[in-house]
DNA sequence: CTATGTTTTCTCACTTCTGCGATTACCTTA
DNA sequence: TAAGGTAATCGCAGAAGTGAGAAAACATAG
């Protein structure tokens, strides 16, 4: 902004702004999911993606990791260094029925097995599977509060584009070291089984990865030749 | 966001908002440049991206068309259904002296008929070339303000994204039927003249365009052929 | 009216990519 | 310990993409 004093900052109302995210994980049946949290409060039952309201002077990347912390029992220890990126601001003044809010929707990316753990021990915690771009509920509730449907929409739209030519950008993966068909795994349950002719995706991503020379053992078939990331 | 209480909602103080734009063109030689208008006030003379606060219950959208048109003369008219596109929420709280502001930046992309006009009759708006992914501004002054210069870089970084395999999607032409090599003006302002040969170039984009069966004619060199966007 | 300059388009040899049917390698079961 | 099951990898023929030189088409100067 520019070429404003003083007094014009304070000459506005300003806006509530909040942040909201779209944890998404691999479930072990090879499905996107998104992790939700029941609400409490007024619309209590119904299930959101985690959210808060930014404190005072507070980062936002810093807001969304605490919402991590505080609504799922998540801290910044389990995040292993990713970091929420933003994907986008809504700002429909007339979005949320308490006010004048605008939110900023932010994408994070976690291991199955980071997730698994809390979701387990907390009833009011669950990972939804993604289905026709869309978080499917349990029950009989059909969509997200506030529009948060187009938050996991957008966000699977990011994962898209990130995970058609890159090896597992975001880590859906948590060890270093995974065969082809376990990096299949994350990338066909992001573009979908038919994107790739599987011949296709061994090629494209074995390029990228550095072969450790070792074999994956104890497996049914033949073992598969394990990778690493390069660098 | 969720569950929190109309009580929770004033419980906070809250940041005021700017938005800012980077409206991106391509000059008559050809260069990819940036609209910039010089500030007043305080730090009156140096060279700025155009952006303002936001106004109670305003959109994001509506804020940077004002801007435009307060700031640069350029009516939503001028802006023939374009669109500014969210790029990211600047939120470090001493990026401003002025106090707590976020800033949420944003990306216009117009043709140099639209700003040509008005940037002949304003003395105060100038169109700087982008260099290494940096406003080259003119006179003395180095930078951007406000860390500005990272609002311009993530512009032509979504744009080489966009441009990558698709004909001129911003629509920086103005004109619905063009031909190949004035697309490629385009392409080759924004992704560098070493990025395609100019041969998969033509091959890449004609298989997405309808042809009209025209010619160009008065032009130097043989006519080439005209295109029309598809649908 | 012809030669010249300039830009677009075509042609063709060459490289890379793709899909699919073998082939390989290990585990399990008998 | 040998046969059968399963998944990973290889090899090859056809398809698609690429670069560079040749040809084509028009304007303009002489």
């Amino acid at each position: 902004m520019t070429g404003a004093s003083t007094n014009e900052l304070a000459q506005f109302p300003r806006p509530s702004i909040a942040v909201d995210v779209a944890v998404l994980t691999v479930t072990d049946q090879g499905e996107l999911g998104v992790l939700l949290h029941r609400r409490t409060g007024d619309k209590a039952g119904t299930w959101a993606l985690p959210g808060r309201f930014l404190r005072e002077r507070e980062r936002l990347a810093d807001a969304v990791e605490r919402t991590l912390d505080e609504k799922c029992d998540l801290p910044s220890l389990a995040l292993d260094d990713r970091t929420p990126r933003q994907l986008h601001v809504f700002d429909d003044p007339d979005r949320d029925d308490r006010g004048w809010v605008l939110s900023v929707a932010h994408l994070l990316v976690l291991p199955i097995e980071h997730l698994e753990p809390v979701v387990a021990t907390h009833p009011d915690l669950t990972i939804a599977p993604i289905r026709d771009d869309r978080a499917a509920l349990p029950g009989k509730q059909r969509q997200l509060p506030y529009g948060q449907d187009e938050i996991v929409a957008r966000a699977h739209d990011e994962l898209r584009r990130a995970y058609r030519e890159t090896p597992d950008p975001e880590r859906f993966l948590d060890s270093e070291e995974f065969t082809l068909s376990e990096l299949g795994t994350v990338h066909f349950a992001i573009l979908g089984n038919d994107h790739w002719a599987v011949d296709t995706f061994r090629r494209k991503m074995s390029r990228q990865l550095h072969d450790t020379e070792k074999q994956s053992r104890g497996v049914t078939g033949r073992p598969a030749a394990i990778y690493r990331r390069m660098r």
